[in-house]
DNA sequence: ATAAACTTTCAATAATTATTGAAAGTTTAA
DNA sequence: TTAAACTTTCAATAATTATTGAAAGTTTAT
């Protein structure tokens, strides 16, 4: 396998994962992008390598942006922009993981709270709803706070190893 | 709020949280439905809870059957076929990861370890083409392995906990 | 102040994905 | 064996989501 076969096969998986950790193809394949550039990208340069358009890229690389892992750059003497991800994979997931929780997983455990919460009527069914709901408010909160602890944990790890080194 | 209320809360909840674990909607919202049931439901129990035709209750319920957490029930002196769903939690979240492992991480862990393994031409591109698909490699496995053993270590603590009581 | 270089926005359109419903298929009871 | 009860399949259609491209907006150099 060849450069070029590698590098469209690395940004068509990645981009086709996107859907596992929230995010659409054309946002996941610049990311990917950047993500094996050796350099800062311009607009034009993803367009070209992606072939899509200047609005989708546009659109993409704000997203990218808000998610805090893609930043804009200036280089000296170009008037146009050029961008970057975060090159570390720790530092990737942690972003990843705490976006994710915020937008998806902690609307969703506030839901199960107010469901479980509903006064018991003394009924069969209601008592199941409680009970049902309740369990899964408890999982998804222990999930997703070991998920935090893990992710932060990694991140401990990676610091302590690199003051090691500055030191 | 009420019964009703809450329990359509859920269902919603849970049906358009079902991007989040790869299913679609209707296979989330059956799946709901069946999780806070106290008796196992017909396909036209189904049907008519959800408002969605025959066609789609029985691909979605298929679905959940080949996914492992809904099964089929015969009640005694009914035609008709029922459905229950697994009902602990714990081991809900077992087969979801489980499943979903074998079925999107696995196959991309393999393109990441086939990407990063191509030879090295020695330029620079390539040598950062290996080196964060290995990372990305690497992180991916990682995280794969601990939400199994994290899941499986939920699962022995149960049935410790299980055994005490029963001893 | 102007115009070239560049980016963003958003209505229109394309692509993808989900849903329907009726015909075909299967099972069961008599 | 037949026919009623029930389930599955799948082509057609609907709903949703992604993408385009051109007009509007912004920034920078002179």
């Amino acid at each position: 396998m060849e450069y070029q076969e590698a590098k469209d096969k690395f940004i068509n998986t990645w981009g086709s994962l996107g859907s596992l950790w929230g995010i659409n193809k054309a946002m996941a394949q610049i990311q990917a992008l950047l993500f094996i550039s050796t350099k800062p990208l311009s607009m034009e340069d993803i367009m070209d390598e992606l072939q899509i358009s200047r609005g989708n890229t546009s659109m993409n690389l704000r997203q990218l942006m808000d998610w805090g892992i893609v930043t804009k750059e200036s280089v000296p003497g170009e008037r146009k922009e050029f961008f970057t991800t975060e090159k570390d994979v720790q530092e990737l997931a942690r972003v990843i993981a705490k976006e994710r929780s915020r937008r998806e997983i902690q609307p969703v455990i506030k839901i199960l709270n107010d469901v479980s919460s509903i006064k018991d009527d003394g009924t069969e069914k209601t008592k199941e709803l409680i009970k049902q709901t309740k369990a899964l408010h408890d999982l998804t909160e222990t999930a997703d706070a070991m998920i935090n602890k893990l992710v932060n944990q990694q991140q401990n790890w990676i610091t302590k190893s690199l003051m090691k080194l500055i030191k």
